[in-house]
DNA sequence: TTTTTATATAAGTGAATTATTATATAAGTA
DNA sequence: TACTTATATAATAATTCACTTATATAAAAA
């Protein structure tokens, strides 16, 4: 349990399920919401698979990014309390 | 929201909310149940308290912790989704 | 008043965290 | 095949974290 809540107690990950409330989310854009460079959007993005709290798609050179459908009930409950963040996708 | 995961997402910390899910815990009984120095469960509750997750109440040399009554919806549903931990209580 | 007891604070240490830059991998394109 | 693009990994530096031991504070007991 401390691991899971481990995994969401950032800002910056909080921010990276924010943005996938909506829907599936392609890696890139990611880099541009969060302000850090891509390699850090990398690692926070593995952390929270390994969490087992998002899923990741191959898509070719992309990876499409979403929230796994089942979540433990305490994680359920923060994002359901997340504000949605909107942003510009890429054409991928 | 953040700073309240992140206040929570300690196995020790978990721990002492656990103990005072039935209600209010004398502080001296945490060491044992942590096994930890006393200082460093005194550290503890103080994030906790700073998080404004748990209050406490002074009694002479003691000092006795409990939840706070209104926590965030995402705190409660982590509280209510911990188990129960029982432990020898002091005479204080 | 002195001693004991419960808790807090200070200082220090090793481990974990979160970025960075540089480089590797692997798919798509010219 | 060579170049570009998206992502991952490696190495590293700065910061934070969670303990420790030593000491301070403050209330109760002798």
């Amino acid at each position: 349990m401390a691991k899971q809540l481990k995994a969401v107690s950032d800002p910056n990950r909080l921010k990276l399920l924010a943005c996938l409330k909506k829907g599936e989310v392609c890696a890139c854009d990611f880099v541009d919401v969060l302000n850090i460079s891509q390699p850090a959007v990398s690692q926070q993005l593995k952390k929270l698979k390994e969490a087992g709290i998002i899923v990741e798609r191959p898509a070719g050179t992309w990876k499409h990014y979403r929230l796994n459908d089942v979540q433990q009930p305490y994680i359920q409950t923060i994002i359901d309390h997340l504000d949605e963040i909107s942003f510009i996708r890429c054409d991928c």
